[in-house]
DNA sequence: CGACCATTTGATATGGATCAAGCGATGTGG
DNA sequence: CCACATCGCTTGATCCATATCAAATGGTCG
């Protein structure tokens, strides 16, 4: 497996705050393949990480917080891509330049990894190389699960999404959102109004429980899946 | 590059016409790639080529013809998440078995390449390897285009849907559609009847023209980009 | 406390879905 | 060769889910 792990002080192309941290032994090669070293970066809610068009020279892992990837029509549309939560890497691009724009959705810390290093790492082995392959495809993967999400109706939409988001943040039945009601939308291709107010008939039919805006309980995964369709 | 050729034969996994052919030898190596066999091989119109949940033993290129590869949801609805035209390959996933499934358009022929010939192939020359993630990198875009037209209106996803089509007929001004009505409603999430008062409606504002219900004229692709948003 | 921002709630509008019928082309059997 | 069934597409009438416009509420931070 190719792990991308802590390390190392780099600079990164823009102004961004760096935080460096001293070199941690525990990154180790396993099988075939050898571990690359990142380098700690924080950005701030709605800081851009990088943009729609720039060179792709970075590669980043989620240490913490999340980000969300994203592409603008002319109009002002939004269409969020995708989320990517603590543990996920993104910004893997097959081109050279980045497709979409990144921005974190709270204060987010990311490990930083140079696309160059990682190339030449694939070059070299070839169970890396098949590793980067399996993300891309795992990205194809979610893609098309999105796909299949914006021809559903706004409530199946908003119970396929929860139910994801409280399988990719592990936790059993309660989920602690780190995106706003308007990501929401702009991701399940909603408006802001329309996530609302079906959020609040999911907690009406006692699908769900609000206790904050942020903070939502899974009351019943039974009818949350029924509605998944 | 990856070229993959006609040639050979071979058996597919079910009861399909296999329509064999002399062995041309006009298969060379090209940079550090070789070329790898297909069989030549026919498909009906609706017939299936592979279902979901299959195992992906094989991975194909259009010669002729048309494929949709597609999703069900429980209820019926039916998602298509690409359609291939000659020159595009398709088949080829990640994991050992296929994700959705694909029928042809029309009357197709296609080449067949064993999965495990290509893997192989690309286990030994990286170039190979390089290319099938090239594929994959493609096939994401793609499908993130795809979620962008989602988000539109039934206007401009026909206008969007139509160039598309014309760029990849490569024909400049007239396409001949290889689907249903049905089939490009699937694709752009619509119904039939949105989809045919949409073209009549682009047809009344002279965008295109409709000699024949498959064979559309694009008479001012300024009007359609416009529409495309 | 007051300003600001995110979220909810309400009233109304509308694009596309649904239900239903008609039409033209294609094919089949008598 | 025609009568009729079938299929793919179009057109019409109506309905409904979600968008849009507007305002109220609540939470956070200086």
């Amino acid at each position: 497996m190719l792990t991308l792990t802590t390390n190392a002080l780099h600079t990164h192309t823009s102004s961004n705050r760096v935080t460096p941290r001293p070199s941690v032994a525990g990154h180790h090669a396993l099988g075939a393949s050898l571990d690359i070293i990142g380098a700690p970066m924080s950005f701030a809610r709605n800081e851009e990480i990088y943009g729609e068009g720039e060179n792709a020279e970075y590669l980043y892992k989620v240490v913490s917080g999340g980000v969300r990837v994203y592409k603008m029509l002319d109009d002002g549309r939004r269409q969020i891509g995708a989320f990517y939560l603590p543990g996920d890497v993104f910004g893997l691009e097959s081109g050279d330049e980045h497709g979409s724009s990144a921005e974190a959705l709270c204060e987010t810390r990311v490990l930083v990894f140079k696309r160059s290093a990682v190339l030449a790492q694939a070059n070299r082995d070839s169970e890396v190389a098949r590793e980067l392959w399996g993300m891309t495809a795992r990205e194809l993967q979610r893609a098309q699960d999105h796909i299949l999400l914006l021809i559903k109706s706004a409530r199946e939409r908003l119970a396929s999404f929860l139910l994801e988001m409280a399988t990719r943040l592990s936790t059993l039945n309660e989920v602690e959102l780190p995106m706003s009601r308007q990501d929401i939308a702009d991701y399940l291709g909603l408006t802001i109004e329309t996530v609302s107010r079906t959020l609040t008939r999911l907690e009406g039919s006692s699908a769900i429980a609000l206790p904050s805006s942020r903070h939502i309980v899974l009351r019943s995964r039974a009818v949350l899946n029924r509605l998944d369709s």
